[in-house]
DNA sequence: TTGTATGCGTTATCAG
DNA sequence: CTGATAACGCATACAA
């Protein structure tokens, strides 16, 4: 286990040249006669070489590595997110770091300490404080993913301004009176941005929006808890706008618990479209988000050296309603 | 933005002092006259010195960075994997690259990458060829997490065979007939386990078992449409047994959305005892299994340094049946 | 086209 | 207790 690989000096000394001609060689960089290129790749296949990550990294001065930084990895909204950012990353040669902050307290010291490993860093909105985004941002490339732009820190994020469309399209084409709204707006831009759509359609169909939203989190498991409170009031609401997928989907299997009709008893939304949403009965209404690409243009711009002037520093991606049954459509 | 660091030479010229005394002072190492750290220190703290984690890591011949390795990164089950992993590699000061194959087709060559990195890395049984693992191992200490150790790779994984006692009380103590088993167990160890089990436990109650599984991922959609095939079929099972508890969750929301009751037309089980199983309605039944624990135990594994002789080469972590409504208990 | 020599930032050894 | 100095493995400007 574990052999000792060998050095560009010991492949220097076997294929008969100087340890730079091995360098240009391995990494094909520079003019190199075809009979020493030959003879020395045959000596580097031989022997297995590969040239050592960590000398390489000092030499360059770069760690070849990029981090992306998370509240926590549960769901299809992260699995997707990675997805699409670690094959951007791929493509350059990089590798990943990921890290999941799970609301711990030394968060904010883990991801400071991160960016002395990594060439730049993506966070996802709501997962550290912005002075600790700051002092990082003086570190290392900072990129914010689904949040905003903050000093000179670019962002990448969704049209979360839809959801005033799916609200008024509940509120005016279907009619529907006393909504919910599903999500806790603290310390996530992207509820705070639905919640606040979902107060702006409200405006614009000229109808009173409820002073609070339903304050959990975005998992399942949140939904049905926000299931069992929202169905037990005096009032129960007509309609349901979760701030996800997840949580639609867990304030959907409560209602179906209870034996509920979806939407004779109670219509219910979500955000995202992952992939339960079209499977369910019956088919949630959502926002459809294209989370894949979030990730993806989220590597590249940090990968493609940030901060001269003239930079992007806001990328706002298009997303889409789809009506499905869960809203009272068909 | 990203600003120059200071080196030690320099921190050495501003305190007067050499770069040896400067390193010692920063670990913490060797003997220095209190005067001397004191001023040190100072300059340190001043000037926000902290040594380069590239030279660090090429002077002491390690990353001070270990990997899991992980099919995808969908649902709970992994996302407390990695907690639990993450924790436990956080304390000792490593940090953790995930690498998600999402079965992609250079997930091999790109986990072999990974060991240029990593002090170590850990494989989520299934991930990638047994060939591939063992030329990992040559290259770095690895263990396989959730599957069976081979060769000189050790394992961390959890006693799937409970799934046989399980079986037989759905057999037995319920007295059903015509079970069905969801999950694959091609490519994925534990599912291997736990249909080897499920037949045992038809062994054990002297009922023939079903020749096979219904063949489907591990992801709750996946369930849904096992559900789909399921309860099309002309005589549909009595009671489903999943691979896990995500599948059993897509399993029961199929069954709802059809108006089926549970358990009184299909008893429904799963595996792993995620927080969603015991909010849906009825309760999920199910096996428990230290999630975290297998988590911490295969990082702490990796970090003690493998290989010495004596050395642990299978850990098998205790699980739990978790009777509820689902199977038709209470 | 090829080789020599230097730098990258630390840690660690060995004299002093 | 402190300081020179040698690794660590690679990339590259500069010479030949």
């Amino acid at each position: 286990m574990s052999n000792k690989r060998l050095t560009v000096r010991q492949i220097a000394e076997i294929a008969n040249v100087s340890i730079a001609t091995v360098s240009r060689v391995s990494r094909g960089t520079g003019q190199v006669s075809p009979e020493t290129r030959e003879r020395v790749l045959r000596v580097i296949e031989e022997h297995g070489y590969r040239p050592n990550q960590l000398g390489r990294a000092l030499a360059e001065q770069k760690h070849g590595a990029v981090a992306i930084v998370f509240p926590g990895l549960a769901g299809p909204y992260f699995s997707e997110l990675i997805q699409g950012f670690e094959y951007e990353a791929m493509e350059t040669g990089a590798s990943v770091h990921i890290v999941g902050t799970h609301r711990r307290a030394a968060a904010d010291d883990d991801v400071l300490a991160m960016s002395a490993r990594v060439d730049g860093i993506a966070v996802h909105g709501g997962t550290i404080k912005e002075e600790t985004l700051r002092r990082l941002a003086a570190d290392v490339p900072v990129v914010v993913l689904a949040g905003r732009p903050l000093d000179g820190i670019p962002a990448v994020r969704a049209d979360n301004s839809r959801v005033a469309e799916l609200t008024r399209h509940l509120l005016v084409d279907h009619g529907y009176r006393r909504l919910a709204f599903v999500g806790n707006p603290d310390g996530s831009p992207d509820v705070t941005d639905r919640w606040e759509a979902f107060r702006q359609g409200h405006r614009d169909a000229r109808v009173p929006a409820p002073k609070t939203p339903v304050k959990i989190g975005l998992q399942q498991s949140d939904g049905v808890i926000a299931a069992g409170e929202l169905f037990e009031r005096a009032n129960p609401p007509r309609a349901i706008v979760c701030a996800n997928d997840e949580t639609a989907l867990g304030v959907l299997i409560g209602a179906l618990g209870r034996g509920l009709k979806i939407p004779g008893d109670v219509a219910i939304t979500g955000f995202d479209d992952v992939a339960m949403s079209s499977l369910v009965q019956p088919g949630l209404t959502t926002i459809r988000q294209p989370i894949r690409e979030l990730g993806a243009v989220t590597a590249r711009l940090l990968l493609s050296g940030l901060g001269e002037p003239g930079a992007v520093m806001d990328t706002v991606l298009a997303t889409e309603l789809v009506l499905r049954g869960s809203c009272g459509c068909r």
